[in-house]
DNA sequence: GCTGTAATTAGAATAATTCCAAATATAATT
DNA sequence: AATTATATTTGGAATTATTCTAATTACAGC
């Protein structure tokens, strides 16, 4: 697995931003979500991560996620009471979560439905993040 | 703390409707979060129950948290990496949380700005629910 | 190449939640 | 009102995701 030149200079520049090394599993585990993004969980991410890395640790990859979370390379996703999933779409996105299926997919969100959202804070309230979550069934789940 | 006839009607109507009994336990959980709306955790939760009930276990706070979720009388609130909060306001909403004062706040939404965020779903899909977290600083806590 | 600091590693520890099996409470039936 | 069947509660053990810890290893600057 390669990371692309573009990304690698991404990575290179958040983390010396943030005053951090680069390092190989860094850039395996930003490779390897790029690659394939399906929004997995840690220890998925470690399962893939030790296919080419056969050494890296589970705790290694919790810390590589949580610097590329930090530098603000992926983000992190929740749904109730499951793992956190990590996702390398900066795009302004909310997810869908398919029950039946398990399937997650990005769902686009406009400049102007998220200021919709900031407008009806009342009075006084700022938001740095909002995080948005649909579950359902998506297309291939229907009747 | 006594639950007021139309919450004990609305409680006991959705336990039967799902074929679960009423106990002294559930409505005394009920009664709690309905008192003091301030999006309690489940130990929390625990803490406040025993008060007036002091043989009351953990296991069957979660418990009656549980039924009274799956009977739509309350809603679980979740934001990334900490434990489930609780909230009986029906109504459609999202919650605000302020990491500096800790704050839980219900942000009211119009049928209007739900029905956009379901428009823009991908052809195919359909959403049960919409989760909106907000986090940023509220009213208190700003310079 | 040496040195100081940052990152990785393996395993232990923690926190939230769920599971389990026994005891108790509830609702239905006699 | 007593009996029975089933649901619920209980306390503790188990599980799951994640974080912590201390020792080892790797990196960047001299």
């Amino acid at each position: 697995m390669r990371l692309e030149p573009q990304y690698k200079e991404l990575l290179n520049s958040a983390l010396e931003l943030s005053g951090q090394r680069a390092t190989k599993q860094r850039e395996h585990i930003y490779a390897l979500l790029l690659q394939k993004r399906n929004h997995p969980t840690a220890e998925e991410v470690y399962v893939r991560a030790k296919e080419d890395m056969p050494t890296i640790s589970l705790a290694t990859v919790y810390n590589c996620l949580e610097t590329l979370a930090e530098t603000k390379l992926i983000r992190q996703v929740n749904f109730e009471r499951e793992p956190t999933r990590y996702c390398p779409n900066l795009t302004k996105h909310a997810h869908f979560y398919c029950r039946e299926s398990g399937e997650i997919v990005d769902v686009d969100l406009s400049d102007e439905l998220l200021d919709e959202l900031m407008k009806v804070l009342p009075a006084g309230f700022t938001a740095k993040h909002i995080e948005i979550s649909y579950d359902g069934a998506c297309n291939d789940c229907h009747d």
